[in-house]
DNA sequence: TATGAATGAGTTTTCATTCAT
DNA sequence: AATGAATGAAAACTCATTCAT
């Protein structure tokens, strides 16, 4: 899916050195999302990949490195798997809630890397990174309502740009509460929720994907 | 901890001591926005109070604890702003107006200190009073749809709980965004459109406060 | 002798503060010269000065500091030193004579520093400083062969910047093979000789300030 | 250590082996002398080798090995290199001559390895290995001086060996300013200043090898 | 109460050396 | 013989916190 950039055939070598990497990620994400980045240090990572705090630095130049590595690569599966989940999925209803959910599902997967972007990435120095990941997720709402937009289902006033920011924050605040144990709603039910405010704003109630009544308390009846 | 209600008439020494501990909390903010919270030592704070640093000692029991007293002040600032300004406010429209436009004008003053909030508080040994804020947050949105719906402006079918995360979560997201200069939009503006984006969720649309239409283009009319 | 920048009246606090400075200079001094600069730690000065780790770099920026700091300090002593014995020593036998003689038993009591400056003051970083300490030191025997020739002692056809190369390379010579415990010879003896060794250049053999001739086997005759 | 003199006939491989020995020396004495020492780790030697760094290890025990046998392997070329200049060569000034010159052009060449020379030959493990060198280096000129005495060249009255020391002292006085960059002479105009001095103090003036009266400003006269 | 010198645990990073392949 | 991944000891430097004055 992602042979970055030697286009052909990764030697036998290179193929290791990519799992070595993965397997530091993996541990340096645990490690970091349990402890907190900055409470965290280099040895507990090689610790936790069973390697010696040398070996790490063989793979990484930088603990700051390893944090935007995993971001990085977590990033690209997101993209991959939303385009994935989007393929042959169509109308602007099923849409956008399929784009809504894949979000909230994502993130719920990767709740210790989730917790570094919080922090890590509001580090001066990952600002660039994180700020790149916030106008993808907003240009990934807006081309589903453009989208809309051109088959006529949405009406010309709305403002997309607006209410794609809107999407983001409200998925995003789910994701923390749900990360945060503030809240016991799945994935699932948030997305429908979600969607379902969007759909009020569209002025396309009466059925999310679901056909069921978001915004509506559990238990009420329409 | 320390005796909380002191009720009555504070000593003379208490009311130094307090006054002390606002000039370092303000330095602490200062400071802590402008380098990080880790990057700032506290021999940084003591400089920016122009005290020594044991000094600052006498008043704080640790730079934890500087950056807890901070929120601490912060919130009851906000809170207590957020009263006075819906002192005499009526009807469900204005009120929820004026709700999230303070929120969103007092952070804006409050960059640094909310800069801290985003990483900081984010940190496990803080959780608890981020989440604390966090709950206010809700249930201050929360009461002001809750009289809404006593008042029969709003529907039995909506779910107050869920929107009025849903606010917080957008409030939080257009501060997030001025304090990262990813938009150029006013507080004012941005609480309009999310006034609006209210408004329209509960069907009660028309006219928001200013009487424009929230997430519609600039330009367009009704 | 030396109030470097605070013209008048040093606080008690730069007083003591100064105090420290030359503790740490010395032990220092005394470790690097027994273990080497590059294998003592900036841990095992302290210890040696009886400070934290911590400490030490409350008064030196860094390790580096710390040698260029004890070269400073000894080669304003050594210049003090040399100007105090040439106070109304007249004639140029004389003159030569205490000026060799000086710079041998100079560092003959600093040969843990003298060390020093022949390994690290080789090193990139100390080059200027160590050119300097050359240069100053040719310098030197270059004014007192230039007076000399002003007052007709010497000849018009010497050489008096190369002589001045020579005497600075034998008196270094002599001084380097002493500390290496190549030589049993006193700093006297050795001053004696190449002070003959430079009469003779000059065509003024006769008498050494000894009275001795240089450069001849102790037991000889004239 | 190892087979000193093998004797008769090195085998293939022992040719092999001292052929890559000589090609890690010399990628060695190269980064070395750009770097230094402390700064040059073991991969930038074999990279400048073109092997890998384990390889290295199998031709030499450690770091300070590699250094150890660069040394060695220029002083058997020095020694080389004088006995071939000197052979044939007769008369006390002649062989002066070539033998102060032979010094001074040979490190000339290898200004590299004269800097390890006087940065890590300092160091207390290569103590040895250094004085062996000046001895080495002494002995060579007293041999020289001894052999004029020998035929008479030398009056009985002058100390040899406190004379080899000054002319050893002066010849790496020159080559370390050449090395410094502290003086434009060439190898060529140092020997024969040097060569004067020696004369000089022999009471054989007259004429240095190039009949230039050294030591003489270049426009002077005899 | 105010000070700031002293402390030392703790962190990142480097690199000589080893050893399985 | 050749390789280079893995190791882990070691070192410079920082800074929250204490405490004698």
């Amino acid at each position: 899916m992602s042979q970055a950039t030697p286009s052909r055939r990764p030697t036998r070598r290179e193929l290791l050195t990519g799992l070595r990497r993965q397997e530091i990620l993996a541990a340096a994400i645990h490690v970091f999302g349990k402890k907190g980045f900055a409470a965290t240090c280099v040895g507990d990572v090689a610790r936790e990949a069973k390697l010696a705090k040398g070996t790490v630095y063989l793979y990484f130049d930088s603990k700051e490195e390893i944090y935007a590595a995993a971001v990085r690569a977590a990033v690209d599966r997101l993209h991959a798997l939303a385009a994935a989940r989007l393929e042959g999925v169509e109308g602007l209803r099923q849409r956008l809630s399929v784009a809504i959910t894949v979000r909230m599902e994502f993130w719920y997967q990767q709740l210790n890397l989730y917790r570094l972007l919080l922090t890590v990435g509001r580090e001066a120095q990952h600002k660039r990174q994180t700020h790149e990941l916030m106008r993808a997720g907003h240009a990934f709402y807006r081309s589903i309502l453009q989208a809309g937009r051109d088959t006529g289902e949405i009406a010309a006033g709305v403002d997309l740009d607006t209410l794609a920011w809107a999407i983001l924050d409200m998925v995003r605040g789910c994701n923390e509460r749900r990360m945060d144990r503030l809240t016991r709603r799945t994935p699932q039910q948030d997305a429908e929720a979600v969607t379902g405010f969007v759909l009020q704003q569209l002025d396309l109630p009466g059925s999310a994907v679901a056909a069921q009544p978001a915004l509506q308390s559990p238990g009420a009846h329409a």
